[in-house]
Order: C-alpha cells, then structure tokens, then sequence
DNA sequence: TCGATCCGTGACGAACCGTCAACTTTTGCG
DNA sequence: CGCAAAAGTTGACGGTTCGTCACGGATCGA
C-alpha cells in the first residue's frame, strides 16, 4: 500500500500481444471466407479455400470457427448486428403507422444498397442456391421486429392484428424486393421503400404508377 | 420395301421392360431422398444416405442424378410443376384485382397446407439452415407470375406499377406468411390467404382485426 | 437364338474434413 | 533477464464422402 504501487503497467493501452493476433487471425479469417464466398459461392467453397487465402495453416481454422457454416453464420451476425440497431431506432421514434412502416423499409433497403455488406455474400451463390442461415441473432432480429409490432399496436397505432403474419410480411417483402433492387443495373433504395411502403399502408391500388412505353414512340 | 410392315408391333399399351425399371428406379431414389432430406435435413444427407434407403448400389445414383443438389432440384420441381397450372389457371380466370390477389393465395397456402408436399422437405432443415435452390421450373413460376401481373395491367385490372417489385412482394409474402403458418399447431390455410389478400387489397389498415385479451377481465 | 446395347454393381482414387501431437511464441514471475 | 507454464500454430494423419469406371448380367432388335 505505502511503498509504491510496482508499475505492473507494461499494459499497453491496447491488449496483450497473444490477445491482439488472435483478433488479428480471426479478422483476417473473416475476411478471406467473405472473398471466398462472393467469389465461388457458399456451396463450392471449402474450408481449405478459405485458410488458403490466408497465410494460416489448415488446423488454425478449427481453432476459430468450429466449420463452414458457423464461419457464414458468424458473417451473417456481423450484418444482423450492423442493421438491427438502426432499424430498432427507427421504429422506436415512430408515432405513427405511416413511420412505422416507411421507416423500416427505407433503413433495410438503404443498408442492403450501401457498400456495408457485399450482397453477393449474403444471396451467395448467384446461380441457383440461396441458404438462408437463421443465427440466434437473425431471429433475434425477426423477435425485436415483431415485438415492436406488438408495441405499436398496444399504442393504437394500428388495430391489432396477427403480429405473426404481419412480421412474415414485412420480411418477406423487404427480403424479396431487396433482392430484385439488387438485381437492377443501378439500385434505388428509395424507389423500394416507396413501393413497399405504399404497399402495405394502402394496397396494391395506390402503389405509384409506373408509365408505360413512351407514348411519343 | 414394298412386301409387308413387319408387325413392329410387340410394343406393349406401356413401355419395354428397360424403361420400366428405370422409371421405377428413378422414382424410388427420390422416395428415398424425400425421406433421408426430411429426417435428417438437406446438409446433413449424403449422397450415400439416400442410396443406403433403396436396394440400389451406389453407382447406380448417378445414373439419373449428377449429384445431392441435383435430386433436390427435381424435387423442387416436382412442387413448382405441380403447383404452376394450379396457380396459372386461378390468375387466368381472374377478371379483378381482388380474384387475382385472392386467387393466388388462396391456391397457394392450401397447396402448402395440403399434404401433397412434405414442407419439411422444403424448408428442409428445421434447425437453421434453408436453401432454395431456384431451379428453371422455379423460375419459370415466377415468370408466370409476372407475366400474368403484367397481363392484368395491361387489361386494366389495376394501374401499371413495378411488375418486379409486385412479383417479388407476391412471393415473398407468399413464401414467409407460409413458412409462419406452418409453424402453427393447424394450419389455417384460409385465414393466412385472407390476410395476405387484405394486405395487398387495402394495406395494413383494412386487415381484420384480431381480438385483443378478452375485454371484460 | 445371338450379338449389340444398356444399365446396375461395388471397388477405387481423389478430395475434404476435423483432430492431434509436436513445436513455437507469449506470459507470468522470481 | 531467465525459465517454466500456458496458449496458439502447424501440417500430417485417419476417416469419410465423392464421383468414376471396368466389369458382368439383363434386355432389346433381328
């Protein structure tokens, strides 16, 4: 107590060296298995491929993730846990149905068209394959998301209905159309949230139009 | 030339012994890998799993099908191919939009609901894991659909908007309210097609409501 | 009845998986 | 500093699945 306190300080400001390489290899892990799979798709990539694109050893995988599918689950957390807060948040400050809705579809969209995740990694095998992989935090996204329903009805925002159903909805929708916004030469996120805004809070019939074939020729 | 057409005729009312095994053979690799995808689920099946549950050899699976992934597919097609002229026939003969929402999903949920197909195969592995494999049969249901969405418009049914947003919210509300309604104790076939009909008639507002707790305590 | 053709068979080589004993680096402590 | 324990890395190994292929038996056409 009253001698001196033996400066047991070499403690960088950051983490012991062990500790930092070992956040080092798993980042770098990380990144080579989302170049793999953007690259040749989930099913046709291995794990080899995957430590080949590194300067690790085969066995030092193991020591990270536990196979392919807990590597692809841990990327797919990295998304859910980037977009679930900013879609949280927009909920919570809605007051109305209208922002309700709106404001969820504009912030998936928009973050589906940033350059925050590589699309190709999450639809990831752009043939014929598409794995939807449903980690403890994608549902946990599906929860908080039906939860929120269930609040927003309670405040009478809305009448109550089948909160179920109406979650299965708004995934699939913004799911779907994510997609087929991915697929256009130039996404337009905003052109999405319109449209499947003006979907649900109004129904087919007052989608915005679309014009037809130039009249002109 | 000329004398006679040498009765080519031993072709029996059904096809040569050759060709009967084979459909027969074909048909039982897919019984059994119906069964092997819904017990232990897609990614857990081998190939040799499915063959170990006919009293064929191993070789002889890839007679008829390139690999796993492959006899998914005709399975998947089997669905699609099933489904597509049930779906096409209700949107054919649907003069408004309200017949041609309804009648999709109406037709749709009662076909998953039926057990003309096994949805753990679809889904096919309960646990985290979903694959869709879009295989042309698939896609061309989807193109049927957007052609007809695009026939309809054209008819005047509704005004014309984003054919591909529209088909991709149809399925995707379609697929997820689906897989929502298959997790319940009954499926309710007809209270998932009048929600998801309603969503797309009136929007969010216009569902039926749901009772809340009972009122009186 | 007899060749030609087709198809089922199961063993084989190749590829990948996940493990593990040996080795190297880091850490804690005198 | 030096040393022993702890932690992490390495790559080779046994086990499993894959897809092929040479063989042999069944079917077909004449």
């Amino acid at each position: 107590m009253d001698t001196a306190i033996p400066t047991p300080a070499p403690r960088r400001n950051s983490a012991g060296k062990r500790e930092q390489t070992k956040a080092q290899n798993r980042q770098l892990i990380l990144d080579a298995a989302r170049g793999v799979f953007a690259e040749m798709g989930y099913g046709a990539a291995t794990v080899r491929d995957i430590i080949r694109a590194t300067p690790l050893a085969s066995g030092t995988f193991y020591n990270y993730f536990k196979s392919k599918e807990e590597i692809y689950q841990a990327i797919r957390d990295e998304v859910a846990l980037a977009i679930r807060p900013l879609l949280r948040e927009e909920r919570m400050k809605a007051t109305t149905v209208e922002e309700f809705i709106s404001g969820t579809f504009r912030t998936f969209f928009e973050f589906v068209a940033s350059d925050r995740i590589d699309f190709r990694t999450i639809r990831h095998s752009a043939d014929t394959t598409r794995v939807r992989v449903d980690t403890p935090e994608v549902i946990a996204g599906f929860d908080e998301l039906r939860e929120d329903i269930e609040t927003a009805m309670a405040r009478g925002m809305f009448a109550p209905v089948d909160a179920d159903y109406l979650m299965a909805a708004i995934a699939g929708v913004a799911f779907e159309v994510a997609e087929s916004m991915m697929r256009r030469e130039v996404p337009d996120p905003a052109g999405a949230a319109v449209f499947a805004t003006q979907l649900f809070l109004g129904g087919i019939r007052t989608l915005p139009h679309k014009r037809a074939a130039a009249p002109g020729g």
